[in-house]
DNA sequence: TGATTTTGAGTGATTGCTCACTTATTTTGT
DNA sequence: ACAAAATAAGTGAGCAATCACTCAAAATCA
């Protein structure tokens, strides 16, 4: 990594940690400098902004994560198994950099609304999923954003009371469980 | 209601909608102030600070709506009908006032660190029923936390998801399907 | 040495909050 | 019942502090 990559890499984390602690508003571009050890100009080398940083970092996971996500869906073969590639792939990334997962859990409600167009997206992997289960008869068919809103919830809650400190340990102890209830949301029957 | 009251409620409900709307870092005082119809002082013959009014807002209903719920949990006997009732009181909330309710879904880890000791608790309620469920062996036995977590994900995941704009209507038009999943969950015997 | 990067004091805009004062409401005294 | 006094509620210009961002100078590199 040349002097400047790591310069860069250097603020990108020290902004992450920072935004998790305290959230973005609540950071100073002087906070961010501080941690990463630099003057405070510098960030202004690396990012037009202190708001663009903050959307790269949200943007770049959110890409990725969703791109694991895909082809971990992919390489499996009927739902079940696709669940559990799923599920487990999602754990993984979380326990494998908690807080870039933290910092896009608590962020969402800021950048969802201004992803561009076309980006890959965590959730829509799931859904198409779910959409071609549904036609090969596999689950019962019902509106898919709620069905696939009710099986990432059993992994997503999970994860967000990690973030509250409910819980300790990695998620990926628990994936078997996750993907054992997200199978029995998507096969509920009734209702 | 008094006329001080009035004002009061007024200055709670412009501030309730701009922190939904924007954050309340990124709410100013005097929008509030412009919203509700009065002077920027004027907020502070009511609350000692902006910080302390987005607090009391979140914890008024955060004690409010737990309290709802372990009543909707004690009229009921048995898992399966207490899961139903805490499912419908929780839409019915949503949906009775969704600013309020997505204010507190937006805040949460803002300020459930700060909830004073003691505090009604939304999650202890479902938590315990569990706990109870459990014991009678009316479900598997397993960290009773996780299995709290994955049961309420399936019904606080779709409501995020109504919040970022993926759903229309209310929440309680699917309550039957969110207890039948919440019930699913804890139903699981493997993992 | 000349180019590039880094630095951090400086800048202008914005913020939460104050306070001296006005207006409205309630209490008291007769 | 009425006026006078006391208290509470409302106002908005202004203040001190803070912030993201800039830029001229210093440090570093090639």
């Amino acid at each position: 990594m040349g002097k400047a990559e790591e310069t860069k890499a250097r603020v990108e984390r020290a902004a992450l940690t920072l935004f998790v602690a305290r959230g973005v508003t609540e950071t100073t571009t002087r906070e961010i400098a501080m941690a990463a050890s630099i003057a405070e100009g510098t960030i202004y080398r690396h990012f037009p902004s202190k708001e663009q940083l903050a959307l790269d970092l949200f943007l770049r996971h959110h890409r990725a994560l969703a791109e694991a996500l895909a082809g971990a869906a992919q390489r499996a073969q009927g739902l079940r198994a696709q669940i559990d590639a799923i599920v487990r792939c999602y754990c993984e990334w979380a326990d494998d950099d908690w807080t870039l997962f933290a910092y896009h859990l608590l962020t969402q409600h800021m950048f969802l609304a201004i992803v561009p167009e076309g980006t890959p997206n965590p959730v829509d992997v799931l859904r198409q999923v779910i959409v071609q289960a549904m036609a090969a008869g596999e689950i019962p068919s019902r509106d898919a954003d709620l069905a696939a809103a009710s099986a990432i919830g059993t992994v997503m809650q999970p994860a967000t009371y990690k973030l509250y400190g409910r819980f300790e340990g990695p998620l990926s102890a628990h994936a078997n469980f996750f993907a054992e209830a997200a199978w029995a949301v998507l096969s509920v029957k009734e209702a």
